[in-house]
DNA sequence: TCTATTGTTTGACAACAATCGAACGATAGG
DNA sequence: CCTATCGTTCGATTGTTGTCAAACAATAGA
């Protein structure tokens, strides 16, 4: 796989983007990467089979809520906040705030 | 049925308000409500079933989104607002803003 | 009491989603 | 070239969800 799609900024989609958010382990995910950075998908230590992990940060990454660099063999996520924020203003912060502190 | 449970303000659960809202129907109904304050169920004209538009209604009501009164063979929903902000505070803002224009 | 209205519940079904183990692919380092 | 590492994909399983028609319940009005 050389590169992988990400919705363009414009396509970002409200219901698929409150659907991505509203599993716990994305959203954990999601907390972390907005308080850490990017961060490499075999780094967050939650309980789930790596196959499960992948499948999250894929939900993740047909959202919008996140991108994926490929650097060698590893991929770093990040938030899309900037696209996030053009597009629902508001919401990530919300949705961070309501989670519970960081 | 006589009275209708609805959770309490600190009973509200995040990933399940998301969930409640990631449905097209759904987030059209809590827009309405949002716009025209209480509604009784059958006045959406929603292109949905009775029994399914009820379903809905369920979903939401259970997530604490909205609260129903009954009155007669009504039953009139409102918007949780006042508990959403308390416990989300933003967080429905920034979704019927990001929604679209009411 | 009979009937119309309003909404819920039940039962069914197809579609989707979360999860896992196993197989696979790509890359880096010996 | 061989091997270890990182992550994706496949196949299977299990459970959840959206949808509808039909039956039901409660109320209001004639």
């Amino acid at each position: 796989m050389r590169s992988l799609s990400h919705p363009g900024r414009d396509q970002l989609d409200l219901p698929a983007v409150l659907y991505a958010l509203s599993d716990p382990t994305r959203l954990e995910i999601v907390r972390r990467l907005a308080a850490d950075g990017e961060r490499a998908c075999g780094t967050f230590g939650l309980p789930a089979t790596k196959a499960t992990l992948s499948h999250h940060f894929k939900v993740l990454r047909e959202a919008g809520l996140i991108q994926t660099r490929v650097e060698g063999v590893h991929r770093y996520n990040s938030l899309r906040k900037q696209d996030l924020d053009a597009r629902f203003p508001g919401l990530l912060k919300a949705v961070l705030k309501a989670s519970g502190p960081c």
